[in-house]
DNA sequence: TTTTAGCACTCGCTTAACGAGAGTGCTAAC
DNA sequence: GTTAGCACTCTCGTTAAGCGAGTGCTAAAA
């Protein structure tokens, strides 16, 4: 399926995506021979693109029109013509480290960065909390508010903090709230939040219940937090820049650009994008390639991030096949390091 | 200004809004004797209408078009010609409160409330945060994480749950933590947001490092985070059902989208435009009269949301001016208490 | 005095026609 | 294998014509 092209129809491959992603419509021999040194006429171009396009990595809008790169000829120019250490971006990108070093909120690193990678490759940004289910439970402490309601916290080692408000019928000493406690951070913390199933948790119910005369009313609203807050489907998708796609030229048709906001709009959706990604360091998915129905006309660029060496998200753009992918790939890569880091950093 | 208007230029104008709200096209006078009972021919129409322009309550978009309400039209449309009590959308909307009475994360009701509000109306819902400075901070406490990191939390009687991971070069022993929260709590509980000023914070850490030996940077960093958290521009606003301004045919110029979906992408604007709206129950603001410049052919409706008879936060609407002003009134009025109930009952 | 019928006129929108421009594929010569 | 030449195709922007909806005015009717 992917032949070996001879050295001037790469070149000739390589000119045209480039040119097109530049003007955004179907390139001409002409052109080409114009503004790129092919040392060859229009012509002979012009037979080379039939070949490419026989080959399948051009297409042509219509009889009498220019070429324009298919999704195969993304994909080759993507593996094969491009490379990857090609951009120093991060040189530019090196000091955002800092500059959000003083975020210490996961969910505000989160929606930081998401806003950052849109605003260097002006394309859409989508951004994954941690996972929970490789995540740590960190800390879980109950503490009193009023007689009758109580605030459990929840901690994990990737930083997520969840918080609930109880309420009660009964009101429960101090005493019994410590004692709650130490049991709780005995039987739950350091453990993985996939471990925590509910079987377990029936377990601890009874043997606490049978120790600590208690309503079942609180265990039960504890571990309903604990088990909707760290749900795997509950992951957000946070979002960044969804304006930029206003700035590509193919969504300049309105119903296209409503079919595209409104897939943005539903966060059902996003997850959905999102785990349709593999856990690969840096996954590309051009046009055809996604499985969505919905973005088989767009590219995705998604890097894995890392905590302490556990892959626990997704960081990536989305945009028209159309993109530009050296910028946006060296991009994303930077910024999922960051991420990563400034997550560890805040988590400690 | 508001000149009084005899029986039928009301009538034919309240016509004119209602068909323009359906339609979104300029209403001619034929059309307007067709479908309502109006008894007279479309001559004496014509001659209204040309009156009710005279008057500025109508506008022409050209000569020969049929005429559309102007703001100060939709102004008397929605002071003298709707009743505000018309409306019933409380049957509908009664089983919301139950339906969403287990979120108990006020960030979650708000934005819960945000989606709800725009599928009712089907545009556009802003929501704001409870307002910081005149909520009570009801429960200050740290707990160790690790030997050299704390997790701060704090809440307001409003219900916001605000947590910071800190970072110390020392560790702190236990005895030391249990009186840091004893002290803070005594400090801080039950005071006024607004009254935990830069002064305030100064004094207590004289008094508290007289009393303790703690390194400086804890009680720097604790109260950059109080400063922070609940610093007023902080607020943060929810915005749901962005995709609904798509359905409007007024967004159908690509510029005017494009407006519109940059505005509602940039936060600042979005508290902008909330911050703009009076603390009033329900304030209507139609095109021209507001204030942003950006906004000036939009009409917003928002409500003011209580939580124990404190005026915290807003809720409401934005959309084109010809918007359908009654159903939408009731449906702010409504789903505003709701939030507030819902918040109160979940702080509660 | 108010209402109405009649009518000429205006304006926007749609459709069709047309020419310009860009690009192709093919053929034949280099 | 490469190139010049050329007829052909298709899109896009512009122009013109025709239609339809609606108006304002006048003069007659109520």
């Amino acid at each position: 399926m992917v032949e070996e092209l001879d050295k001037r129809k790469k070149r000739i491959l390589q000119a045209i995506i480039q040119e097109h992603i530049i003007s955004a419509s179907p390139i001409g021999s002409r052109t080409l021979a114009k503004k790129y040194s092919l040392d060859v006429s229009p012509a002979t171009i012009r037979n080379e693109m039939a070949d490419l396009e026989d080959l399948g990595y051009l297409e042509q809008p219509h009889t009498s029109a220019g070429r324009i790169p298919s999704d195969k000829g993304y994909r080759y120019y993507v593996d094969e013509l491009i490379r990857r250490e090609e951009q120093d971006v991060s040189g530019i990108i090196k000091n955002i480290e800092d500059l959000y070093q003083d975020l210490q909120n996961v969910q505000d690193i989160i929606s930081g960065m998401a806003k950052m990678l849109s605003n260097i490759t002006h394309y859409t940004a989508l951004v994954s909390e941690p996972k929970t289910q490789v995540s740590r439970l960190k800390k879980v402490e109950i503490m009193q508010l009023e007689n009758n309601s109580l605030l459990v916290v929840l901690v994990t080692d990737t930083g997520m903090v969840n918080n609930k408000i109880i309420k009660l019928q009964q009101s429960l000493s101090a005493r019994k709230i410590s004692y709650l406690n130490s049991f709780l951070s005995d039987k739950l913390e350091n453990k993985l939040l996939s471990e925590l199933d509910l079987n377990y948790l029936n377990s601890l119910e009874k043997e606490l219940l049978a120790k600590l005369d208690l309503s079942v009313d609180l265990f039960k609203q504890f571990y309903n937090e604990l088990e909707g807050a760290f749900e795997p489907d509950g992951v957000k998708v946070y979002l960044g820049g969804t304006s930029y796609i206003l700035e590509q030229p193919e969504f300049n048709d309105l119903e296209r650009l409503k079919k595209m906001l409104k897939l943005l709009d539903q966060e059902e959706m996003l997850k959905k994008i999102i785990n349709s990604i593999s856990n690969q360091d840096l996954e590309i998915k051009i046009g055809q390639e996604n499985e969505l129905e919905d973005i088989k006309n767009c590219s995705l660029v998604v890097a894995t991030y890392y905590i302490s060496n556990r892959a626990v998200g997704k960081i990536g753009v989305i945009g028209p096949t159309r993109m530009e992918y050296p910028r946006v790939i060296s991009s994303v890569d930077v910024i999922s390091d960051i991420l990563g880091n400034l997550i560890s950093k805040a988590s400690g």
